[in-house]
RNA sequence: GGCGUGGUGGCAGAGUGGUCUAAUGCGCGGGAUUGCAAAUCCCGUAUUUCGUCGGUUCGAAUCCGACCCACGCCUCCA
């Protein structure tokens, strides 16, 4: 079975197949680097993962390639307020993406190619449209992209004669000179703002246009024609419509075979803004005692292609439907025999049965249905729990496959060991029960409780865990 | 105004013509257990019901139409 996706370009469901026969090249548009990215990007960027995974898992290789947005608007003028170099700047928010990822358990890309560092690449790419006679100096000494060369132009977002539906509010001083108003920038003539953020050019000193980057780049890695691309649904029109116009105007071939979008997060029943105050980053939710594994669960609870509320009520379900999974974990490991966990890269190669899991995989490649994977593992864990002794050794393979196409990483159980103080408190605790001393029995609860630890009576004995 | 998505139980969220008296989770109620709790386990939890009104069909949450509502995109934006 293979995986299948909605493609935008289509709008039909289309089987994920490397054009290669080998491996399939992935492209995702990733985060501009200027400050923290926030639960809504990362819910796109949680959703590639998974489509990742899912494929991997089912024996496809990927090629995946997220480019980092590290010379714009907004990366210059916020370093500059802050009096760093651009270079600098990027580099500190790269590095906090890094770590917001990594603690999202979202695998690294292959290639993560940065738009400064591909000035050259992308010149090259304006040249041959220039040449082609698909982009023109405006008299500003910018090059625009000249729209109308392009017929195909509002194939992927279906969307005609855009040029005489915008609004004129939206035109600023940089797009004055420009032949028609959806025509776009793939080069920005230097503008004292941009301080020493400017490169040379056969169209004198600038900087690249925000959408060329993606194409440059993109097709760098993974060739001029290339099989699945995909962004946050705002993307569809203007830039990834934009990235077809320019590549395919150069290449003449067609630029990604498949496209999908995610929709977006919705906080609290509305889109996140700054106004609202609901812009949550994963920092902000670690600070209110979520762990980066509850926000990746809350974040996939949804299908991509819907909605998604995001509430703290809908993290705080997270925990509970992790730790019973924890649970189910550890006894389908012990029936099992105790192995070796294995890796992701095993199991890739491997492809191991999956048992009473096999719906939830299926599920997951049926157009990355998440919430009915889910559904679906749930109600192979009542069974096992209804009946621990019908679990099937090869089922703790099955488990972990789910788990590791789903990205999800399990709480540790009882891993916690308690000071040497609490522990005595503990101990009193225990013998005051021996006296059926209930009043200093509470008392001592209380006084663990009050110092972080909750306390769990067990047969002859006591475990201590931290607070939730 | 243009384009688009969706309205399912207290909440989240599957289900896209019959097996739906609607998956799954959270929550809630009850029980077991406990000195009392916590944790755990068990049971129950949408009174033909899926925004409203019509239509198609032997049969619809699922198809069609109208309407109401919510939300998103329309060159900052995952």
């Amino acid at each position: 079975m293979n995986l299948r996706i909605h493609d935008t370009l289509t709008d039909s469901l289309q089987d994920v197949l490397p054009a290669d026969g080998k491996r399939v090249g992935f492209y995702c548009c990733g985060p501009t680097v200027y400050a923290a990215a926030h639960i809504g990007n990362f819910r796109t960027f949680v959703v590639q993962d998974i489509f990742r995974r899912a494929l991997e898992l089912s024996g496809t290789p990927v090629k995946h390639v997220r480019n980092l947005t590290n010379v714009d608007d907004k990366t210059i003028r916020v370093s500059q307020e802050q009096g760093q170099s651009l270079g600098e700047f990027t580099a500190f928010w790269t590095e906090k993406f890094h770590a917001d990822c990594e603690a999202l358990n979202l695998l690294r890309p292959q290639i993560e190619p940065g738009a400064v560092e591909h000035i050259a690449e992308q010149i090259d790419l304006i040249q041959r449209l220039m040449d082609k006679g698909h982009a023109y100096q405006a008299g500003d000494g910018s090059v625009y992209f000249r729209v109308e060369s392009f017929p195909a132009y509002g194939r992927l977002s279906r969307v005609q004669d855009r040029e005489l539906t915008t609004g004129t509010a939206a035109q600023s001083d940089d797009e004055y000179d420009r032949d028609s108003l959806s025509d776009f920038a793939l080069w920005k003539a230097a503008k004292p703002e941009d301080g020493p953020n400017v490169w040379e050019s056969p169209w004198g000193r600038g900087r690249p246009g925000w959408h060329l980057e993606c194409s440059a780049m993109s097709m760098k890695y993974l060739g001029p024609s290339f099989d699945v691309h995909s962004g946050g649904i705002d993307l569809t029109f203007p830039h990834h419509e934009n990235e077809i116009a320019q590549s395919e105007a150069c290449t003449g071939v067609t630029f990604s075979r498949l496209w999908f979008h995610v929709v977006h997060l919705m906080v609290d029943g509305h889109k996140m803004s700054k106004s609202l105050g609901n812009m949550y980053t994963l920092e902000e939710l670690q600070a209110k005692g979520f762990r980066p594994e509850e926000v990746r669960y809350a974040l996939i609870a949804g299908h991509y292609r819907k909605h998604l509320n995001f509430t703290l009520a809908s993290l705080e379900a997270a925990r509970p439907n992790l730790q019973r999974l924890a649970k189910l974990e550890k006894h389908l490991h012990h029936v099992a025999g105790s192995p070796k966990r294995p890796s992701y890269g095993a199991l890739c190669t491997s492809r191991p049965a999956l048992g009473r899991f096999a719906p939830a995989f299926e599920a997951l490649l049926e157009n990355l249905n998440v919430p009915r994977a889910l559904g679906e593992v749930f109600k192979a864990a009542g069974e096992i729990e209804k009946a621990p002794q019908s679990a099937k050794p090869e089922e703790y393979s099955g488990l972990i496959v789910i788990l590791e196409a789903l990205g999800l990483r399990l709480p540790e159980l009882g891993a916690v060991e308690a000071p040497g103080e609490i522990r005595a408190l503990a101990e009193q605790r225990l013998e005051a029960r021996a006296n059926k001393d209930w009043g200093k029995s509470d008392e001592l609860r209380d006084q663990l409780a009050a110092l972080g630890w909750s306390i769990k009576d067990v047969k002859g004995g006591y475990e201590l865990e931290p607070n939730a």
